[in-house]
DNA sequence: TCAATTTGTGTAATTATTACGCAAATATAA
DNA sequence: TTATATTTGCGTAATAATTACACAAATTGA
């Protein structure tokens, strides 16, 4: 039995759409959909879909995340929505969507629920994405690149034990710039939201360096003082 | 004849509002209208309304400051999207919202169309408002109050000639803090983002002070260089 | 044990920020 | 017309933050 649902004005259908952002390798990722459904077919997209009836927009975020990459937990914000009455071809569709930045990789390949093939792509080597899809990902990485600098951000890019400089090289990354050893680590370490750990990475070559996590306490005693990160 | 529009799934109704923001007599200012409808008749709320056919986020905007203010070509950015679904008494509503910056006042008043009664409230005395519009208000402000340091907002606010002393005062109103002149002055002046017009103020009392507009093609030029506006 | 690689550290020079007080121009009241 | 109240406009010294820059120590692999 089929019920459909009627309106005295038209309404257009309501999607959210997730650019999800990971690091590895030295470079950022997204992860890509590929569509095997018109429009677009054959296409890659944004993890995206409709909202459900009697759920908030962060929930249908959440629930997309763990249908289509077995995420849970993840650290999302509100990106943008975008509304233009032809930015998909079938009819108006508003697409409200959310960053989402995840510090753990293997998520995509063990979650058994997933119909569709998922991939992580390198943000400088993104292929032809579908509707305007390209527009929200630039949207997504000029956020991101200006809010690192005066939130901590980078710490959910990077695993929970991390040296000074895998997390100098993420600035870099981000940031596009290069930035001075010494001085970085001056003034990330006088900021005091680092736990130094006693523990040292084992490499393959050079002096092994020390771990340190970031102390989210310090932090919001920090954020209480009016006191506030910036890079 | 009326039309029905049928879908198979249910959809949430869509909704811009817009939290307009206007400084007057040393205070920032909200505009309200005045609700005769149910629900939440008799209290005051946003100037919003629903999403036409055909239309985008910022055209309904825009058509609806048109409308319920008579204001045109008003300096407005995306805010934030809301959709609890308990939200609206009624009925699943996503509300997309605005904020717009105005720096000249009497729009209100001489709107012909305008139906609602609207006013101006000082944002430290506002009324109980309908819906979720106080936490509208207080995401607008946050965001005002956070973005006036680094980028030029302020200059949204005053009118096109201002002096030195009233943009000081609308930062202090803004940011809640008391600047030094000197230094204030100084900034501002180094910028260079100012021009110096050769007039002065005639006022009641004290010396003139001389008048300045925003000049936007300096600004620009900054920006190209990389230089950011930053209090 | 030597070479290659990466980490970890200090200081001096430069730049930016802060703190602070008085004279000049005007309007108003005496 | 003179005195008073009010507001503008301006400079400098002290402090804090940022920048530029090089070498020794710990490790791995040849």
């Amino acid at each position: 039995m089929k019920i459909d649902y009627t309106y005295k004005y038209p309404r257009p259908a309501i999607s959210v759409d997730n650019v999800m952002l990971g690091y590895a390798d030295g470079a950022l990722k997204i992860l890509l959909v590929h569509r095997t459904n018109e429009p677009y077919s054959g296409k890659w997209a944004l993890p995206g879909g409709f909202l459900h009836e009697g759920e908030s927009l962060s929930e249908c975020s959440v629930r997309i995340l763990k249908e289509k990459t077995g995420l849970e937990n993840p650290f999302m914000e509100q990106l943008y929505t975008f509304g233009a009455p032809d930015r998909d071809p079938r009819e108006h569709i508003i697409s409200v969507t959310y960053f989402v930045l995840i510090n753990h990789f293997p998520v995509v390949e063990n979650n058994a629920e997933k119909v569709d093939q998922v991939a992580w792509f390198p943000w400088s080597e993104l292929p032809d994405v579908a509707f305007d899809h390209a527009a929200i990902i630039r949207v997504a990485i000029d956020r991101i690149r200006a809010k690192i600098r005066y939130s901590p951000l980078a710490f959910e890019l990077l695993p929970e034990k991390f040296t000074l400089s895998q997390l100098q090289t993420l600035f870099e990354v981000i940031l596009h710039q290069t930035l001075d050893r010494r001085n970085f680590r001056k003034k990330l370490l006088s900021m005091n939201i680092l736990q130094e750990l006693n523990e040292t990475t084992t490499k393959k070559v050079g002096k092994p360096a020390v771990l340190y996590a970031f102390d989210k306490k310090k932090y919001d005693t920090m954020l209480q003082q009016q006191i506030y990160f910036e890079l």
